[in-house]
DNA sequence: CGGCGCCATTGAATCGTTTCACGTGGGGTC
DNA sequence: GACCCCACGTGAAACGATTCAATGGCGCCG
């Protein structure tokens, strides 16, 4: 007994696998009677539809993916857990994948889900590289929505928060409370989102005549702020504050502050950035600027349907939010 | 241009669609120039093996389905991440499910796994009533591995973590400290990892002739830390100290306390349980029963491959480790 | 030169569903 | 009583890949 498949439950209900499947599909279409013959054929056979076969014909999968750079950063759970209800709602079924920011796993999971002919995708693509890729999806009818990321050049819809933009208000706001010299953690700048933090960033300490300190070899999580508190303290004149690119690497920068009996703020200020949770319930409560994480993920979703829906007709959509500036303990003094 | 299929490929490179085959799965018996030939078809119309076809034949899929109560929870974030990289190099793809700590959830998500013939299934159920769709799944030759799940009576492989002593040693860590009255903050008891929690902590308490106020109307996320503090402070006499199921209850419970004026450890102590990385960098840094996650995940892993390779002679293992008491600010003060 | 074996390739069967063009029989209408 | 329509069911043809027995060609040995 290895499987038990329609052609089973025909036979011991005494009629076709047509009807079977009429039974399964669209019950209305047939007889009272032999739905119920069949039925129970089905619940004594144990038997379970076989969604490859189902697929198989379909030429299409109920899988909607959800591809992060990081299953571990809340930011990307709430994004996938406003993403949810839609997906459910629609009979789908959601597949979260984790690209660990890592290009090649990306590929090889960008090309299992192509083989498995997925409903939809939503992805943060780790850098520019998949593009090519996520083209030939799009033109093999996946739609493939952009999440957190500008539209750019991109033949697809997209949601995403204005990081540039985000990037000048968390400059501004320290350069506000005095300091003259702040840096930068996060990296690589081939991360659309890392780059564009920065450059608003730039623009506005550049603007200012502030010093800026760019440090791109940390990874955005928080090893790679306790690894940006060493090299910040190693530079010839330590800024008085850092902007980190995500709230990871801002608790990161904390914990490796406070071990060094660096006091937060009054040493040294911190913003982080995404406005997670956990922020506001750290030792110090993070300033951050915040992204509608939820509604990122709900927006995407609500994409991918409406996409599907309209079929060929399509014309793609991006959708940007505007970024919050939320002032919290890391960063309430003033010089 | 739909799809286009090995029989497309097969036309253009001027070969049987079996050569095709061939090609991809086993390019040694194929002649060098034939392989080519085929290869640059492939290449040249842009075919994507369709995964639901393989499937059919060979009965099976290679996804590997994670289904954790909360993908929020960094608990279960980590346990995923412990075992994405085995399954990785055995060549499968991991799914993650949220149930959502929702039996239809749940069970509707079993379904369609079911239907998907998932190669394996690492799962920490809701509560029991998933039972019987497990040991079907497993009667159907998918391996089905319990997370952070004692055995009981399951026809299951299995890890976890003794949560009844980890229970005992967070109520007996908080009765050396001098309390006498402890809450138990989490709920339903209908979740085993709750149930057995409270276990421990309840026989502790009583042995020592400590007050417990059980508080299992709270959700295990950080609003419900934040409801059950409102429930904890509404008793005749509050408790000293808090024992919360795991660590997003222990954050809610710290956010509840603070804005109440309370302090933490000295008005009110708080212990969590997982250790998850928040904990430390908490805003008083938390007392937490650790578990090791990312072994947790490894090890499932290592267990699903185990029995896919044993076969029908395999037995299940049921894999326990012991949790370890890490002390922090939170409990810090003698009464 | 005939026969043997080997290698590369073919073609057809198969996996389990869904779908659709066709029966078939019964009941209602005129 | 002729006719039509409906409601139910049927059976076979896809869907796209894998697999395996069969085939054909070729070189080599005797």
């Amino acid at each position: 007994m290895t499987t038990t498949s329609m052609k089973d439950v025909a036979r011991a209900a005494d009629v076709s696998v047509g009807t079977v499947s009429n039974v399964l599909n669209r019950p209305d279409a047939v007889a009272e009677e032999t739905r119920r013959r069949v039925q129970a054929a089905i619940a004594r056979l144990g038997y379970v539809r076989n969604d490859s076969a189902r697929q198989l014909r379909a030429g299409r999968s109920r899988n909607v993916a959800i591809v992060v750079l990081d299953v571990a950063n809340p930011f990307f759970t709430d994004v996938v857990r406003g993403a949810e209800p839609l997906v459910d709602t629609a009979g789908g079924v959601v597949t979260v994948c984790d690209s660990g920011e890592d290009v090649g796993r990306e590929a090889k999971q960008l090309e299992i889900l192509e083989e498995q002919r997925v409903l939809g995708l939503l992805i943060t693509p780790v850098d520019n590289s998949s593009a090519e890729r996520l083209a030939r999806l799009a033109a093999h009818e996946i739609p493939v929505i952009l999440v957190d990321r500008g539209a750019g050049l991109h033949p697809h819809c997209s949601v995403a928060v204005d990081d540039v933009h985000g990037g000048r208000m968390a400059a501004r706001h320290l350069l506000e409370l005095g300091h003259e010299s702040i840096a930068f953690a996060g990296g690589p700048t081939s991360i659309p989102q890392v780059d564009d933090r920065l450059t608003g960033c730039r623009e506005v300490c550049e603007g200012a005549g502030a010093g800026l300190e760019v440090l791109t070899s940390v990874s955005l999580n928080v090893t790679g702020g306790r690894e940006a508190v060493e090299q910040m303290l190693a530079l010839p004149r330590p800024p008085t504050a850092v902007f980190c690119a995500n709230d990871l690497i801002a608790l990161g920068a904390l914990q490796g502050l406070t071990m060094r009996g660096i006091k937060v703020p009054e040493e040294c200020a911190i913003i982080g950035y995404d406005d997670i949770d956990f922020a506001a319930a750290a030792a110090v409560p993070l300033s951050s600027v915040r992204q509608p994480r939820a509604q990122l993920g709900r927006t995407a979703a609500q994409l991918l349907f409406d996409e599907i829906s309209e079929g060929p007709g399509h014309t793609h959509r991006n959708v940007v939010f505007q970024p919050e500036l939320v002032a919290r303990a890391s960063t309430a003094v003033n010089l």
